[in-house]
DNA sequence: TCGTGTGAACGAATTCACAGCG
DNA sequence: CGCTGTGAATTCGTTCACACGA
């Protein structure tokens, strides 16, 4: 009932859950079916009831789910129920964009730390944070208590910045560096490539058929 | 042998393949063996056959594949022998820090148009384009033939622009914003959503149980 | 009756294991 | 031999279908 193995898509579907419920929620509705979610979802509701199932019995049968008591619940599941510390790497466009970006305070994910190997740009202040050296990496991410990192540099320090992050303490990477990480087990990777998703577009386009 | 249906992380697997492939290559190897391409690519060589397979011989038993030549071949299959003219939707910071990524025209993509819909930002130039607006998407992306689209708006514009880009003849969209979109059968969607990325190493780190 | 929760059936994707060719 | 190419076996994830409780 709690915790077997769960499947990556099963978590990233309760991510979307979660956005649906907040939805509901602000639409005062109380109580949601499967089939509710599963719509506004774009998945089944078998599905839906399945991965809720891994983690309990929240229903009631009937009747659907209490929207705002699930949303809570869901929330626990993810983690969701404290704020996390995020060390930024990288302090160029991508680095930047990402900072700036309000969803994501929004969303329980703090940015604590910057850096970057620049000179011109260690020093230079970001709205609260100032950007600190790559080296004194390990000292800052102790300090600061930071708990995920973000890779945002290009592509040949991407190892090297992994490594140390890891050295840091660090056990959860999301990688926008366009190169494939080698980390240890129990290492939480997640890789965002927009080349590959880009390839995966050109070759959806090449060998479609129809239409 | 060519073409059945070929699943979404199996073309993903190409892409890394790829990137493996011109490592070699530029190292100077002529074959590689699946077991060569695996351990580079962090997958099993089994895998790294079955995948090949799909699309034709290109091995030689006893020896391995010529890295040329599969590279080659591989490129053809992503449908990466050619330029793709791509139009970005949102001239904000994420739009910029991908309108400035290198590693995109690298790969055989081209920013062929920007929009947004701020007239302050409607008009500025950005390297050799004008940000154009939203309102003349459909004209644009016509005379100047983009194929793909690239959303980075807020999430309350995204599904508007998804269908103003379906109106304007693109069948490839890549998805920034933090929505699900709705978009008809025979247009291909990829997302990519920070928000999920982030909760699912929220996720990870909580349920870990050994350390 | 309605919708959950879940074992069972199904299907997709990965891995195994080996025949076959250089 | 060594390594590919591939059916067979297996694992994993999704969908079905129905018993059960509100």
């Amino acid at each position: 009932m709690c915790p077997a193995k769960i499947s990556e898509s099963a978590v990233r579907r309760l991510s979307l859950y979660l956005r649906v419920l907040d939805a509901f929620e602000l639409a005062g509705k109380t109580t949601v079916s499967s089939g509710d979610l599963a719509e506004r979802g774009g998945v089944t509701p078998a599905q839906v009831r399945k991965d809720l199932s891994h983690f309990g019995s929240f229903g009631k049968r009937g009747l659907g789910y209490p929207v705002s008591e699930l949303r809570e619940r869901v929330t626990e599941i993810l983690g969701l129920g404290r704020r996390w510390r995020v060390g930024l790497v990288g302090a160029g466009k991508l680095g930047a964009a990402l900072f700036f970006y309000d969803g994501f305070r929004g969303q329980g994910f703090d940015v604590a730390a910057i850096f970057d190997n620049d000179p011109d740009k260690i020093g230079q202040r970001w709205g609260r944070l100032v950007v600190e050296d790559i080296e004194s990496m390990d000292r800052v991410m102790r300090t600061s208590q930071v708990e995920m990192g973000i890779i945002v540099t290009p592509a040949v320090s991407a190892q090297q910045v992994a490594d140390r992050l890891i050295a840091s303490g660090v056990e959860a990477i999301l990688n926008f560096a366009p190169t494939r990480l080698q980390v240890p087990p129990g290492i939480t990777l997640r890789n965002v490539n927009l080349e590959i998703e880009l390839e995966s577009l050109a070759f959806a386009l090449t060998h479609e058929n129809g239409a």
